[in-house]
DNA sequence: GATGAATGAGTATTCATTCAT
DNA sequence: GATGAATGAATACTCATTCAT
């Protein structure tokens, strides 16, 4: 699942350490400067060892981008994985779409490194992170199955794929969409928005839409 | 509206003619390998003069990269200007939609590039490029409200501001994440299905949903 | 017959002027420090001009490497090409090698230089490097060749191959074995001992043999 | 007559035990990428042990070079010195130049290594590895002054010195030549064809030079 | 005595930009 | 207005050597 970075030192435990640090060190960096325009140099600094330790840890610099969004996803995974996705009730959708969207908020600044600089990474190492929103798309498949076996939405298979992709997005929206809606709205208020529209067009079976207190705008 | 590019040349016909040889150049190569890894030297080749000229025609290698996006956007928007924002009928609303995400599909390398390498422009170059983005969400705000107006649906002002919004961003994702669309869908199925979520929540005033299959062009 | 190296700059009288700088400059360097201890800075400054401007004319380090090279093996080419080499007589033969040996005294640097750097070359340059020593081979090949056909001399293919390349390889000690000989002798009295060893075994047909005043002890 | 190289720890045994390892791995690299492309690290490697140990039983990677040089010498040297030099017949001459060939062809990869890389040696390193090369360069002499002192040949001091000289190096030609020769001849046959040649105006005395097709080993 | 992690000076090469012709 | 040669700061990466454990 994860591909491989060559160390040229023995020491797992080390290698570990050191890699935090300099993940640490280079997202800091990438998110003032961009990837491009931060040096390895820098990074090593950042990190806080020379240049040649640096260059232990490492093969090149593109190495410590994998590093960076490999990370990054890791920790939007694992608290994603937090979410209880086992339920089939709309109000638990709800609740994992704002659990995501809350999370989006907190990383914003990691959302954004990846976002612009993922394109930069190898042809080689793109398929590792792809696999890995492919993960985390497939979460809100799950959610939206379960809420259509539970009868309280009324999706199929496609729709199911679209919708799930559009939440992943939105979420990510309120990072890199930044100027546009973090001037109008509190993150509260861009759940609200957002779960309002995604849910409308999906739970309003036998016409029953009450969309709690969220949206009385009926 | 536009940030002044300085050129040494007084003729400003000459600049526009040169200006659109570098834009067409760097395009191609800004596809090929994106903006750092594409050099200045090669931008002057592309374009079919000496690196000499190319400065005479911009100050430093942004401009270029301003011009590009600038061009880029401009073709959009003049592109999404043809459509007719006026009606206020949802099956407008969806023909507009449809225009966009075909154009998005035309467009896509284009879009790409602005969407990858935006981030590479100057402090100073951005708010340009934002305004831009902001008058073609305008125009989906414009045709939104206008069927709230005539009945067709059902929005207060945030959500027509956020559906806007998420309407274009969707038209992007085709382009932006082919690779989880593409191999699924036609752009005619993927326009289907979006079209379809995003009216749901939208025209089910009076109940009258009816959702069969996906596209119920009602 | 020569390997291309490739220049950015295109006037070609340009390239010449500036390779014969590197060059000059490169060989002085190489004299000293050879050529893995010399720098490309060094190089540049020593040819007069910027690192940049060094790379507007080479291709990488190794370039150099193969243009002092093929310099000093042209230069030494040239000037063996000005011997007589259509006569058949012994006489003439011993010029030649005086001529020759004569030559190696001057390019002594030169020849070590190549002798000990030649080595570094990249694969792809090494053939043509070979072509030239061949060459020079083939010099002296003819010249004994011409002294059979008349009869001076008594050698059959094999000697001659042998021989010629004896003759080549003595010239070049007298530059890369230093140490052992220039403390003895001037190299007149080397071309002199040499020239008596490789002709003793090869004119003395019938008995006759009258080198003239070196070597009498027949 | 060893240069020495200081090592850090005590036990002599031991020194000689390492450094024989590190001999042998830098032979074997230094034959493959030559000295100045091999690490120290990859040295370490090939010897068994850690780049630590390594520096625990040389000063700095050029001892690492003295002593591969050394060791080539004197494994040379010592092959040689088995040769019965007392003698003072052509025959036994003969004799020791096949033998010396021989031996160049079978260390032929180790002769390269010395040749090519024995001028990265330090200035004061130089002249350990020029006396081992003048003993041996006094081996032929002995060689040829006792075939003199028995009559069998006929040369001055002088003639001895550059004669031995001629031997030696043609040697060595067997395998810096390589190209030249091993495509053409047997070893044989080169020992042949260069033994031929350095006798002929040697052994000349009283006319009875007989030398039909080659090897007329008189 | 052995290890291997840390160091940082050193190096080849690139490339945006200038400016004389 | 066009050219392209010249520039040199910048940069990724290497590797001999040290030293704490």
């Amino acid at each position: 699942m994860k591909r491989p970075v060559k160390a040229s030192v023995k020491d797992e435990k080390l290698i570990e350490i050191r890699r935090n640090q300099i993940i640490r060190g280079a997202v800091t960096l990438f998110k003032e400067k961009g990837f491009h325009r931060t040096t390895t140099r820098e990074i090593a600094k950042a990190a806080g060892f020379s240049i040649g330790t640096l260059y232990e840890y490492i093969r090149t610099k593109e190495d410590v981008l994998y590093l960076v969004c490999d990370n990054i996803y890791d920790g939007v995974k694992e608290k994603l994985s937090e979410m209880d996705v086992n339920g089939g009730t709309i109000s638990q959708l709800k609740q994992a779409i704002a659990y995501y969207f809350h999370l989006m908020d907190e990383l914003q600044e990691e959302v954004l490194v990846m976002y612009q600089e993922a394109k930069s990474l190898s042809k080689d190492a793109i398929p590792y992170v792809l696999q890995k929103e492919m993960e985390m798309v497939d979460m809100f498949q799950v959610l939206l199955r379960n809420c259509v076996r539970s009868g309280e939405i009324e999706l199929d298979e496609q729709q199911i794929y679209v919708t799930a992709n559009d939440i992943f997005v939105q979420g990510q929206m309120w990072a890199f969409r930044r100027w546009a809606f973090q001037r109008r709205y509190t993150i509260e208020e861009y759940i609200e928005l957002q779960t309002e529209l995604v849910c409308h067009g999906i739970e309003c079976k036998r016409g029953k839409v009450k969309h709690g207190n969220l949206s009385t705008k009926a």
